[in-house]
DNA sequence: CAAGTGCATACTACTGAGTATGTTTCTGGG
DNA sequence: CCCAGAAACATACTCAGTAGTATGCACTTG
């Protein structure tokens, strides 16, 4: 699972051209346990065992490091949500395997998902330069396209009957806001493993596909 | 229901004595579109058609600022969901109610709603003064006691075989994600009424209590 | 060995929290 | 009715933290 995100990582060039993954990740550690604002360059260069130096040249500003970081995160989630829409079983069975896989990337990329709901949030900002503006964009639409994802399987399932649901837009937004939830309340316990968060993914995906009231 | 709020509000007493719901409105305002450290106390001055002075002779500081208006957001949604925790129906009938209630109180009080999100998202971060972590620590006692509320009930609604939910502590997160997520991506309409938002919380609330998959 | 790459060091300039000090309006006791 | 004194602000500062820059320096590569 792992490999398989680092293989298909998608590109992940920003203004001076080369990336470095141990910058974006110290920077959403960072970001993720003091947010945006509060993490100075110097906070997350320490992180590093570094220096400003190092940041700036990769990154022209504390604003682009952020957008990386969002880019990133998202990157994962869609090459985690994404296989899990073909396949075999009806729409809610897929749904639920898309579900399940979001809730695992947002545990195993905690710091970097974590920034990816910072990012929302920060939509309204007013990001500084024209430029940041366009990125800022860019990655909102991102976001909108894997909210699509997620709305694609729910009409299909509408269509097989396998979903109940009518109003599609709200119960996928619904859904979603109780995967997303991780970020706040998940912290990983220090012997945890794969299967304990498979585990826990699994019960989560089930009070979702199968309600709280008991069926007869 | 807003009359109530007002008459049952808790006393809002800080620092220097007194309080002002109209600062406290402002700043609320300005956390939700800015967040905590991206606004300034002259932002929210301005916003007040004021300055500092009026702010520091109320509150001793920013983050006490903050402090209250967390504290009041989550004063509303006690007085929006504890009244729906008694009453008829069975365990998850009542379940529903304070989902509704409280999914109204995030919309109703967006803006105080989204500080108390955020809030929650600050428990890691290092309040300065030893005195401001005593408050931090007290703010999120008052969140536990909440979300305890929709334990109770959940333990009510599993012993009288209402409830499908094994693990309690995992569902009612869970749950509990879905209606905070209105504060990542609702926001009024212009022309929105109070019938819009009650079909809005029905909505939301029915696929949380049915699940997505169809009952036969 | 010349030109870049990959940083560190040492600055600058500005923002923004908090304070010190007016200034005006209210309030209550003589 | 008058007038201390307090309450309710506004104005004008200070000063620490921080984003971004300019420059230096080792090390690699063609």
């Amino acid at each position: 699972m792992i490999k398989a995100i680092d293989e298909t990582r998608i590109e992940n060039t920003r203004s001076n051209g080369s990336s470095n993954l141990e910058i974006l990740t110290a920077a959403a550690e960072c970001f993720m346990e003091q947010g945006f604002h509060a993490t100075s360059i110097d906070d997350v260069a320490r992180r590093l065992g570094a220096t400003k130096g190092r940041i700036y040249h990769y990154y022209s500003s504390k604003t682009d490091l952020f957008f990386d970081v969002h880019r990133e995160g998202m990157a994962r989630l869609f090459n985690a949500v994404k296989p899990a829409m073909k396949g075999e079983g009806d729409g809610v069975t897929r749904l639920g395997r898309m579900l399940k896989n979001h809730a695992l990337a947002m545990m195993e990329s905690l710091a970097f998902e974590t920034v990816v709901v910072q990012g929302v949030h920060m939509h309204r900002l007013g990001a500084t330069t024209p430029a940041q503006r366009r990125t800022l964009d860019e990655l909102m639409i991102i976001r909108d396209e894997f909210e699509t994802l997620f709305k694609i399987v729910a009409y299909e399932a509408a269509e097989d009957g396998s979903l109940a649901s009518r109003d599609i837009s709200i119960t996928v937004k619904t859904i979603l806001g109780a995967i997303n939830w991780l970020a706040i309340w998940y912290r990983p316990r220090p012997d945890e493993t794969e299967v304990d968060r498979e585990i826990l993914a699994a019960k989560i995906v089930e009070t979702i596909l199968s309600g709280l009231r008991r069926r007869e």
